[in-house]
Formats: C-alpha cells, structure tokens, sequence
DNA sequence: AATATTTATCGTAATATTGCGATGTATTTA
DNA sequence: TAAATACATCGCAATATTACGATAAATATT
C-alpha cells in the first residue's frame, strides 16, 4: 500500500512522526544547518553550497515550509529564508517530550 | 530517481537523517511510547495495541533494531525487545546538538 | 518594453516505503 | 515426534519520495 494509516495512532504521534520526516533527509538537515549559520540565506545560496539542483532544492525549502519551521519573505528577485524560532522550539519540545519519557535509569537490558 | 545523494553531505547529517526517518511513521513512535511504558513488550502486545497485521509489526520492529534503538532478548517462544539506554542517549544527543545549535534570540524574521 | 535574474511548479523516471497474506523457522508443550 | 505458539521473512500491490530538466512567474535592470 504504502500509506500509513494514521487514523491508528493519537495526534500527537502522528505530528511527531510528519516533523521527523521532514528531517530525514540530510538535503534537509543541511538547509537547517546552514539556516542556523548564515541566519537566512536564498535558494541560489543553497545550490552552491549543497550541490543539487535548483528545483530540487525549492522542493526541499517547500517541505520545511510547510511544517512551518521555516519562512520565506521575498528580497526584491531573491527570497530570504530563515528559521521560524517559534515553531523551532515547539518542534524540539515535541522531541524533547518523547526523550525524556524514557528514564534512563530503568534499562531492562 | 528517489535515491538519495548521500556523498553531499557530512557523514552527521546522514546519520541524523537515517534516524529521524526511523521516527518518521507513528506506529513506530507508538512503539517506543509503548516500549518506555512497559519497559518490555512482545510483538503480539503491539499486534493488540495498535491494529496493525503482525508482519506490519514485525517490520517496524526490525527498523527500529536496524539503527540500534532497541533491542530483542529470545523469551521462551516470544521476543523481549526493550529500549537501549545507551543508544537512546546517542540518538537524545544528535537532535539535541541540531536544536540547540539555534540561538533562540537571534530570530531574523 | 525587452532582457536578465531568481525562485516556483510541472511532469516524469527511478527508487523507497507501507501493509499484509502466505510461508518459513524456532521453541514449547502434549 | 506432532501440534501449537510466536516471530521473521518473502513477495506483491499501492503509494510516497527523490531528483531534475523544462517551463512558468515575478521582479530588476537596461
């Protein structure tokens, strides 16, 4: 099938599991990274620095985008895109909820 | 293609993104929730808990072994499979360096 | 207005993921 | 040893992801 049946799991699991996707690309990890450095960049700046195609890289921006963790305003031909520091702590707390569930204490193995 | 282009990026951003597509489907977020609840469980309990067929678990199960996340102890007829603390506190470390690489104050938009 | 620059979107090919029935394998119990 | 129990693996169908060339859209420059 390769649809996930979402309607099995709480919504908390299932925003979990969409955010984490949006990490699971390295091309991902990298804009972020590189967002965190240059604190904005544009997709021009992207295509030099990471190496893949223009389109590819706007894909990319749109899946980042669309989780809301980061934003773009547009900067005369070019657009700015930075970190959303809101929704950036919103999605470390949603991480950060499900790592300190486990007390590391309590290994059972 | 949906091959993803490895070689570009540092071998930090690979393995983040390897893990975070491990977290990127609820049922396996629904596994370590109910993983660090039980502090153990086996395969038939998922099969109960989450309505999902038991090779569908199985699956989940193995990704979640593939990257070292937990671990399954042979228990008679059944499988024991627990969270690897050691492990854990990698994969805490790894996100935790991505979040805290962003200075919350240095907001630009 | 015409051209250049920059990003977004479309369409497509290659590959990956998800889910599950069927079957295999290993251990326990009768 | 035979049957039962529990998990793993195989094979397949449906869908999703990744990458990129081509092209569209929007602004800037001449």
């Amino acid at each position: 099938m390769g649809v996930t049946k979402t309607d099995l799991f709480t919504e908390k699991q299932n925003e979990l599991a969409k955010v984490a996707k949006v990490f699971a690309h390295p091309a991902r990890v990298a804009i972020l990274e590189f967002l965190i450095q240059s604190n904005s960049c544009i997709n021009g700046d992207l295509v030099q620095e990471l190496g893949l195609a223009q389109a590819t890289i706007s894909q990319h921006l749109r899946e980042l985008k669309e989780i809301g963790i980061i934003k773009g305003s547009i900067e005369g031909v070019s657009v700015n895109y930075c970190i959303d520091p809101i929704r950036w702590a919103e999605i470390q707390n949603l991480f950060q909820e499900l790592f300190s569930g486990f007390p590391k204490i309590s290994g059972c193995c």
